[in-house]
RNA sequence: GGAGGCGUCGCCUAGUCCGGUCGAUGGCGCCCGCCUGCUAAGCGGGUUGAGGGCAAACCCCUCUCGCGGGUUCAAAUCCCGCCGCCUCCGCCA
């Protein structure tokens, strides 16, 4: 949510910000205009509020002919105030669905653009050379089925297209991925959490999520919950309507949960393999901070995705996502993108978003500055691991005849081995 | 699933039966000041959060006793619904 006196004093940031995201900038005329209406009625309902309790004192003290003269007038007041009170609701109702349907500003230093507009801000390792070593990548599903690891023809039976099981290798890399993100955020000194996988509303509204996206979400209709597609959403809950002490610094968070998305939308897309699923698993640091230390923070998130990176041996580059490909809440993000062989591209494995104080209103979340005064806290969000990962792990580390070398960082989850076998059906 | 109890401004707590002087009591903690070799004690004051009026500060006003409705001139207090916590019973993994 925009800071409504931002939104009142220098709409044409708000405008502008719009016009980057590619949407209409003349929502803000409509927001000022209920803005002022707002707090007309306020003004007006609580004056006469102020009214009514000065009699409603003299009620209580009047005696004989005087309180009766009192109690007509009040009660002509009565119906008045409870008029101009639901007026005043209405009014601020109004403004605060308007508010709440803007996205958030965009960084300065953001491309401006769509989805292709990004700025490619690193590029690390380089991507191995099939052709120069002498045969053709096999693409990390055939990799998947060779080693028993991965059985999208069974998820499919058992939930539905883009479900699967991983099983065996598969089953144990993606415990030990995770596993080493939680380690190395434990390290980092991030608190661990187990989070729920369902919220209400209002968090999920709260993080953002239920906006122009908000067909991807899954939602349990009798029971009024939402399923997460990332543990940012129950860890940005977490604080909701809570005042933290941010003295000692960020407070960090290392989610692990499953996460659900309908991918409703992206029919056709990426329908082999475990690249675009249903259901995945996902490691995800989030941090509460101060608005001042928002910006370094995102940086601290990325160079800790680009440490769990490299420890996967992978070729991967760092993009600056463009304005128009920001989400709701983002007002800068940068992900992170392995090299996919088969695919000669480079695709998504993590995400990291300074959301600035976006969120943090939306949720209520403050803390108290150096003055004691309460102000609303910076949210941030950056992938440690998840299920995807195996994708560039499998092709990337695969040899001729279909076995895949593990990465150092992550044979003791496999009982060691150093390379994994294809194994009989 | 059933029965009962509870929910007050950081924590504890008075107030709720019987509506108005609650614009919420007291203690603890915390902050400021006085006193004081230092510390402690003592003394005095302050200490929920949000919104509106203003260029802003002081200030003024409104809301805030789990949440939402209702009754009433007036609700922490009465009525209804919901949420959460605790205890007991039943059922189940």
């Amino acid at each position: 949510m925009i800071d409504a006196k931002l939104l009142r004093e220098n709409p044409d940031v708000v405008r502008a910000a719009l016009s980057k995201r590619g949407e209409n900038p003349e929502a803000v005329d409509q927001i000022l205009v209920a803005d002022s209406e707002r707090r007309s009625s306020i003004a007006a309902f609580e004056a006469l509020r102020a009214e009514q309790k000065t009699l409603g004192k003299q009620v209580a003290q009047a005696k004989g002919d005087e309180r009766t003269a009192l109690l007509e007038r009040t009660k002509a007041l009565a119906a008045d105030v409870k008029a101009r009170e639901a007026a005043a609701n209405e009014a601020e109702r109004r403004f605060d669905e308007l508010s709440r349907a803007l996205p958030n500003l965009v960084s300065d230093e953001a491309p401006v653009g769509g989805e292709d507009d990004y700025r490619v801000i690193e590029e690390i390792g380089k991507p191995r050379d099939f052709a120069a070593e002498g045969f053709e990548p096999r693409d990390h599903l055939e990799l998947g089925e060779l080693l028993a690891a991965i059985d999208m023809e069974r998820g499919a039976k058992v939930s539905g297209a883009r479900f699967y099981f991983l099983k065996g290798v598969g089953a144990l890399l993606q415990l030990g991925l995770l596993q080493l993100a939680i380690a190395q955020a434990v390290e980092k000194g991030f608190t661990p959490m187990i989070t729920p996988s369902l919220v209400k509303p209002e968090v999920m509204d709260g993080t953002g999520f239920l906006g122009a996206h908000s067909e991807e979400v899954y939602r349990l209709e009798a029971d009024d919950l939402y399923l997460v597609g990332t543990s940012e959403v129950p860890l940005a809950g977490y604080h909701m309507d809570e005042i933290l002490d941010l003295s000692a610094g960020p407070k960090r968070y290392a989610g692990w949960s499953s996460c659900y998305r309908s991918e409703a939308g992206s029919y056709g897309k990426d329908t082999r393999g475990i690249i675009r699923v249903h259901q995945f698993d996902k490691v995800e640091m989030f941090s509460y901070c101060s608005l001042e230390d928002a910006a370094a923070e995102h940086q601290r998130l990325l160079s800790w995705e680009k440490e769990m990176l490299d420890k996967m041996e992978l070729s991967y580059r760092i993009i600056d996502t463009a304005t128009g490909d920001l989400g709701t809440s983002a007002y800068r993000k940068f992900d992170c993108e392995a090299w996919v062989p088969t695919q000669g591209r480079y695709r998504e494995l993590t995400s990291t978003s300074n959301c600035t104080d976006f969120q943090a209103r939306r949720l209520n979340i403050r803390h108290r500055d150096a003055d004691g005064k309460t102000q609303p806290v910076a949210t941030l969000n950056g992938t440690l691991a998840t299920t995807r990962w195996i994708v560039a792990i499998l092709e990337t580390h695969q040899l001729a005849d279909g076995s895949v070398r593990v990465p150092t960082a992550l044979r003791p989850f496999v009982g060691g081995r150093e390379v994994l076998e294809p194994v009989g059906r």
